[in-house]
DNA sequence: AAGGAGTACGGTGATTGGCTCAGAA
DNA sequence: TTCTGAGCCAATCACCGTACTCCTT
């Protein structure tokens, strides 16, 4: 028939065939051609899959180490800083005095 | 405690109806086969545990072709090589095309190349 | 008039709905693995293809089972016999078990709450034989 | 009557990247 | 030995499950 597509082997086929998945096999490779030929495949240049999350992810506090903080953890650092920050400024101010 | 108390029926999953993965993915991946018309909830169900049993059974065998190599990481080749060699596997041999090293490919080409 | 041409869809397809999310499947693969197992990234990924494929698979199967018997709805049966017929019997006995337990648990959901009927030994068995190479 | 598709909604877990050192090479 | 690349972390938001109606068998 005049078929428009082309068959292309990627491999060579194996020389024996599971016997119960060979039609299967078969019928499944026509309907993802056909799946193919309806759908673009625009080929994925984003690394990620949703804008939003992406940015989300860009956004997030993280460690010394790369990894994500959590909210508590990021609150008690910032605790710590502003309690180091009050202990200089005494600290300054006793020095002043003397 | 919450105040949850009497007769507040507002979620009622089972365990037994729930699976590892998402049944309303599964059911839409299902449904990607133009001659599906419909599939049961029952159906859905089953195809999730089933995929789930056979990704266990997957990602074993795929370690243990990693460890003949004297790996103890999970790379494609491995997968690539189980699919080849394993005869229930065969389905996936086109999706997972058997890796060929880069060196053979490249001389492959050149012997094609100088029939012409 | 040969006007068949494969139809333009302008509109964007949702790549990830052909498969299943890659984290459910990682999971799924590292609770099958030794604790120091690792997996790369490109395996990850190729198996979430496999997988999509593998329910592709029995999907089709069954799909040609409920059109020769003239059904529209594919149930729980056509995927038990698309498994044997495809030469995943071993997973039948199993699976059965599941398919009784939930008919079961959905039709006591419409007069009472459901009760345990311990599904998880059921898992735990049916993981336990295929460790061998 | 039984049950699946379609729709709406609210609750939630999958998605996500920089750094480190397993471990591939 | 060198140096690539997988695990690690958890907050947002896209999607899943549920409840509901409508329709087919």
């Amino acid at each position: 028939g005049a078929s428009a597509g082309v068959v292309q082997n990627t491999g060579e086929e194996p020389l024996y065939v599971n016997a119960k998945q060979y039609h299967r096999i078969l019928k499944r490779r026509e309907a993802r051609t056909k799946w193919e030929a309806y759908n673009k495949n625009p080929k994925k240049v984003k690394g990620y899959l949703h804008e939003s999350r992406h940015k989300h992810a860009m956004k997030r506090p993280r460690g010394p180490g790369g990894r994500f903080l959590s909210s508590k953890e990021l609150a008690d650092m910032a605790l710590q800083k502003q309690q180091q920050e009050q202990q200089q400024q005494t600290q300054a101010q006793q020095q002043n005095q003397t | 405690m919450s105040s949850k108390s009497g007769s507040s029926p507002k979620k009622r999953s089972l365990p037994q109806t729930t699976t590892s993965f998402p049944l309303a993915r599964v059911k839409r991946i299902m449904k990607e086969d133009k001659d599906v018309i419909q599939c049961s909830n029952e159906s859905v169900f089953l195809v999730s545990l089933a995929t789930e049993y056979f990704l266990d059974y997957f990602a074993k065998k795929s370690f243990n072709q990693s460890q003949s190599e004297k790996r103890r990481t999970v790379t494609y080749k491995d997968i690539a090589k189980i699919v080849k060699d394993i005869d229930q596997l065969e389905f996936l041999s086109d999706v997972v095309p058997e890796t060929v090293p880069l060196k053979k490919a490249l001389q492959k080409q050149k012997e094609i190349k100088g029939l012409n | 008039m040969s006007n068949e041409q494969p139809e333009e869809h302008v509109e964007e397809f949702k790549e990830q709905d052909r498969y299943l999310p890659i984290a459910n499947v990682a999971r799924i693969m590292k609770r099958a693995l030794p604790e120091n197992a690792k997996i790369a990234k490109d395996a990850k990924e190729c198996v979430q293809e496999c997988v999509s494929e593998f329910i592709s698979f029995i999907t089709s199967e069954s799909s040609d089972r409920c059109q020769n018997e003239k059904r529209k709805t594919i149930n729980g049966e056509d995927i038990l016999w698309a498994m044997q017929s495809l030469g995943f019997e071993n997973y039948c006995e199993t699976l059965k078990v599941y398919l009784h337990k939930y008919r079961e648990a959905t039709k006591n959901e419409r007069s009472s709450a459901g009760k345990d009927t311990g599904m998880d030994e059921t898992l735990a068995n049916l993981y336990q034989q295929q460790y061998y190479q």
